[in-house]
DNA sequence: CTGAAAGCGCTTACAG
DNA sequence: CTGAAAGCGCTTACAG
């Protein structure tokens, strides 16, 4: 039995209510200084009576900016997103920004990023993998993470993978592992990780053994490549992972195995993701820190919002190792 | 060095390309049927030229209609919500509809609510718990899932989760098990998974044997109530988690307690996610169909948007068991 | 199809 | 602070 007002209340009916000028409600809308106490005051009291909600599109329309930030994800089920998205939230909302997120899979980067134009948004965050180049998009952009595209005049804000697969491989060699495997997959992050690795092996002065680069960067393709590595490498102490999800499918290759972790092979994954953290996978991981990597993005956002024409910013997160129990001093019987 | 140009093209700069009138190309843009075919041509091939993009703000002021509905989502960690917007998106986006996504998690459900209704999307989509109940909201909504507060007005689709839990019980019961533990959680969702356990439990003609209540619904929670049920209830020999993440927890749980799943205690989940697919877990779940839920939902809001003032609408969705390997028939020494 | 017009709900700048 | 005005980029309806 519902029937939707066709008209909702306007700043006219605000004014007319709180016995001012229309201007003098736009002022207060504005949060001007301009405004007396008792004025300011009225309008509220009026705006609250009638249930008024500014037009998101007339404001928009008329000073020319949205105050809305455009974020281009990967894939909603992969939520290393979300510390990122926070961190951005952190700086950019109290400058008076909203944040809308767009997610790759469903619609293709290309579609996401021309919904974004189209809906003027003042700003706009890349943050994962571009099917390819683009030109400068008009609006402030950052580029998280990946760089194999790029957008032309983009600042960069990345957490450093190869101090990150450095700190793992440092810290599988402290516990004794040398022969110490690798599960890769498809996609930027992983190919990242996966020279990090082949130069740290070479560091170490070991080859690198590696499986598992055609596939996906999920818990199959983890199971699948870890298969693989055990077939072409059953020498390896220690796997490592792309990511926390290959890591959970490893996890279930090496118990077929007969692994038992950490005992029979030590076992690292990649994100500090809730899986690494629970109890039952307790996993050594790296965490990327996408939080800091979220205030990086906001703060390099609302500088170029005000020097529009400042070079490009590269900013580069370190991050940090997570010890669990999934990664122990290698066995006699093992070295 | 970038320079942002502060004037995109507009319709007019895409009418004096085409060599046709402003309106002409308003009508191309709206996809009418009253434009001969070169002259359609000539506008699309001005806008390509151009690289014009309509302005969402003009479009829904000038239109007094966005084209957008609003999806307001619990927690992005919480990825239920993901193949509810798949359902969603498949209904809605032939008709054109863009859909935008708020997280009650950062922004309370009111303010999310209020974010919406500043946007003027044409309809609503209330996913998950709300904090109070909403007098009518003026546009076509739908709440899916919970109805311990409501919206007025507002159609309802939900999948059956007492039908789920009685498909578990039923499960359970058939492998001989009869002292069947539930570790529960706050959230409406646990709430209503409990009441039907306790119902089931009573037509088993065995008593309830509960514990979690206070916990939060995720893994460090399933760990914490199964711990608390293990040592009340010892004598059970299955454990039905509120959902998979708690599973999760209880599967930590019950392997410190020297209890092997599925030999020495059955465990069940609840959601079918990722988690429960992982083969390390394998967990025997309820698949809510939550694509199927989406799928009505957009159903559902396309109906009020041609005819608001239909009677509210209430649909049930089915769920579905997914047997794995964390179940099995009850051993000799246990039963 | 064109062309002139009004209007959507705001912001902005300005004279008073 | 008010008030009148112009404009943001579209849609809509209408006379021709």
């Amino acid at each position: 039995m519902a029937s939707y007002p066709t008209s909702r209340p306007t700043i006219y009916d605000v004014a007319a209510e709180a016995g001012v000028s229309k201007s003098l409600v736009s002022l207060v809308l504005n949060d001007s200084d301009m405004v007396s106490a008792p004025k300011r005051d009225a309008v509220l009291a009026a705006i609250e009576r009638l249930g008024y909600r500014p037009s998101r599109a007339a404001t928009a329309l008329a000073a020319a900016r949205t105050r809305t930030m455009g974020v281009l994800i990967d894939d909603y089920r992969n939520p290393w997103f979300v510390d990122l998205l926070s961190g951005i939230r952190e700086v950019v909302e109290p400058a008076g920004y909203l944040l809308t997120v767009a997610e790759r899979r469903t619609s293709s980067a290309d579609e996401a990023l021309e919904g974004f134009l189209g809906s003027r948004v003042d700003a706009l965050v890349v943050a994962g993998e571009l099917a390819s180049n683009h030109a400068d998009l008009g609006i402030p952009t950052v580029v998280v993470g990946g760089r194999d595209h790029d957008v032309s005049g983009a600042d960069h804000i990345a957490s450093d993978e190869a101090a990150g697969v450095r700190l793992v491989l440092g810290h599988l060699s402290e516990l004794g592992h040398l022969r110490i495997g690798h599960v890769t997959g498809r996609g930027g992050s992983a190919r990242r990780r996966l020279a990090a690795y082949v130069d740290g092996m070479a560091d170490l002065g070991d080859s690198p053994r590696i499986a598992g680069g055609d596939q996906e960067t999920n818990e199959e393709g983890g199971y699948a490549g870890t298969i693989q590595l055990l077939d072409a490498y059953p020498e390896v102490t220690a796997v490592f992972a792309a990511n926390d999800t290959m890591a959970l499918g490893a996890r279930a290759a090496l118990k077929e195995a007969g692994r038992r972790v950490p005992d029979h092979a030590s076992l690292v994954g990649y994100d500090d993701s809730l899986l690494a953290r629970a109890r039952f996978l307790d996993l050594t991981t790296v965490d990327s820190r996408n939080d800091e990597v979220g205030l990086a993005t906001g703060r390099a956002l609302l500088r170029r919002l005000a020097e529009p024409s400042i070079a490009p910013l590269s900013v580069v997160i370190a991050p940090r190792l997570v010890v669990r129990s999934s990664t122990a001093r290698i066995s006699a019987q093992l070295a």
